[in-house]
DNA sequence: AAAATTCACGAAATCGTTTGCGTTTTTATA
DNA sequence: TATAAAAACGCAAACGATTTCGTGAATTTT
């Protein structure tokens, strides 16, 4: 039988290769990283070793002497939701490729353990921070000090200009401008919009893309075609969604469509408005932001503006490792917007 | 105006409090830990000064020191997927709770990638690995090595027989059991079924109790009505699926329902019998393994299978964590089985 | 007042790597 | 042959934190 040669609680270290060789761990690890200094003959020596008993760094050790830990902190609202699940996946397709980890946590939409996360990600020793702001958050003082130290930060989906750094969001101005003129050429003239209330960009670029598209086509702005949805809390957003469905509804000049401004909105107002017994599109049409490969099969098939979120995730990704390897020296701070596309299906449909 | 006082490229430490306050390290150390070492005007000055400062202690040197790192790492075959977001959900809660980071890592289904994660999370020092084994693996010999050699290991969702430790799935079994029952007794006779073609637990006994809810109903179980598609590939599920589907309702003896085994397959084969122009569950019912909450908005509103995917990730996470703090010295491995709930919906409504 | 405790702190080892520099041995040059 | 130059390796410091042990000073005990 073979033994297991490594200790029981932990790996095969230098020490223990230079203990077994009878040389000196500087040796052994200048060996390993391949020095002009080590002959061939003991280079291979130590190689075959390292191999068979399965050595490899240990990266606390070796992150701890570099000052790097190849680590990449990601902090976003939720996991458990469409559009950030494609973006974390972008996220981490590229930060594979370059080698680095990523460790995701969440911030459930709050300011306070928002921070508890950036702080634990600091003291954790990443090399940079990819973060989507909570809606809750105002305050970017401690992200922007953290920054003043040296630490990278790439904001992205969720921006804000209260920090100077490479930002990668979407288009939602023009999602949001091409959502509404979509509506409008199809007929509808009362378009009512369901947004957040946040404060962060995402929500009043998205609100300024609609209007900008009623003022386009000379429809005139109205503020009760306009209701916001707490986000901080799911039982909440179902009832202000509720809420402001029926509040449309009853009014008398009711809206014939409506653009909602996310992912949750969309899917849970087709969802209500199926279930308050409105057929869509003709007692109102629907379209929405939201990225679900469902929308075809839905009930009836709903009009969406697609984000990219997968490619938004590898480009932060990107630009968060071009900072933390300072590619660039002294880098021009620049904010992407990706293009967003609209999905014209039966929610939509034209007029007759 | 008030200056930075932290070093540019990185953040205080211990020796820079000692310094400041003419102190030496351990004073400082002991200070923070909350010593009885240590006078309270010292700790004072040590704690006053350390929270002005930002102090956080580095969590590489502390872990390299102590041999822990207080991290876990995750391995899913997609981050881009319902039911596993809610798992990390699950996951990420718990860990938290506990001062554990996550370090999530994504197998794309292939075993050779998915081996190179487990080797870079052991290497980068986590204290133990949540692992929801790829659909290609077959060779758990690496991760039995790594456990061996003392590194605490649970399996989630798809389990493994090749592996002794503890295990959280669904009870996939009694899911699929509860599936082709109602659908028998909804007056569906003719029930295909529609798995992956892995060697993995999860679809085994999902078949498994699909047969056994033939049997115990006096049906005859027949070959020709199970399909099973590649996993691996979406492009090739899709072709895989519509293939599959053509061929059922080719059949001179057709089916009347398709219990489909997975998130993808169910919800995929519902568009796709959309598009074949089917009308379900008229033509054909439809129920599926899926934690979609679009179910109820598809068109028609799907009948599913759901599973507790937020709970298996807590308490996969809770016995990981159990394990590496070794609460239970020896501990017995055991195999949790959560429940799952038939959810009915029009896509298996009774037959008249 | 002398001895014994307690108190408050510092020195140094340790975790596993990397790396600059010193040392020995071998080889090449004058 | 004496000397310079390479070649091959080891020593030791460093990264930041924890922790054992040792040491003066202050306090208490006889």
């Amino acid at each position: 039988m073979h033994q297991i040669e490594i200790s029981m609680n932990n790996s095969v270290t230098l020490k223990d290769i230079a203990k077994a060789l009878n040389l000196s761990i500087s040796t052994i690890s200048k060996s390993l990283n391949d020095s002009y200094e080590i002959s061939i003959d003991t280079k291979q020596k130590v190689l075959e070793y390292a191999q068979k008993h399965h050595y490899s760094p240990n990266r606390l050790a070796k992150g701890l002497k570099e000052g790097k830990s190849r680590s990449i902190g990601v902090v976003v609202c939720s996991l458990d939701n469409n559009v950030i699940a494609q973006m974390l996946d972008g996220i981490d397709t590229v930060s594979s490729d370059n080698s680095y980890q990523i460790i995701i946590m969440q911030s459930k939409e709050s300011e306070k353990q928002e921070a508890a996360c950036i702080e634990l990600l600091y003291s954790g020793g990443v090399d940079g921070i990819l973060i989507s702001p909570a809606c809750e958050t105002v305050d970017f003082s401690y992200l922007r000090s953290l920054q003043e130290a040296g630490l990278p930060i790439v904001l992205f989906d969720r921006l804000s200009d209260q920090i100077n750094t490479h930002k990668v969001g979407a288009d939602n101005f023009q999602g949001a401008y091409d959502a509404t003129m979509h509506l409008i050429k199809s007929g509808y003239k009362n378009i009512a919009h369901l947004n957040t209330n946040t404060t962060l960009s995402i929500a009043t670029e998205r609100l300024n893309g609609y209007k900008q598209a009623l003022k386009d086509s000379n429809i005139a702005y109205r503020p009760e075609l306009l209701r916001s949805c707490d986000y901080s809390d799911t039982q909440k957003l179902n009832s202000d969604l509720e809420e402001a469905i029926l509040y449309f509804m009853n009014l008398s000049d009711k809206p014939d469509a409506i653009f909602t401004a996310t992912d949750q909105i969309s899917t849970r107002c087709l969802t209500l408005l199926n279930k308050l017994g409105y057929h869509i599109p003709d007692d109102i049409a629907l379209i929405g932001f939201t990225n679900t490969d469902l929308a075809e099969a839905l009930s009836p098939a709903l009009s969406t503006v697609h984000q990219p979120a997968f490619e938004m995730g590898q480009l932060a990704a990107k630009k968060l490792i071009s900072l933390i390897e300072r590619k660039d020296q002294d880098p021009e701070y620049e904010t992407v917007m990706l293009e967003t596309y609209i999905k014209a299906r039966a929610s939509t449909q034209s007029k007759h």
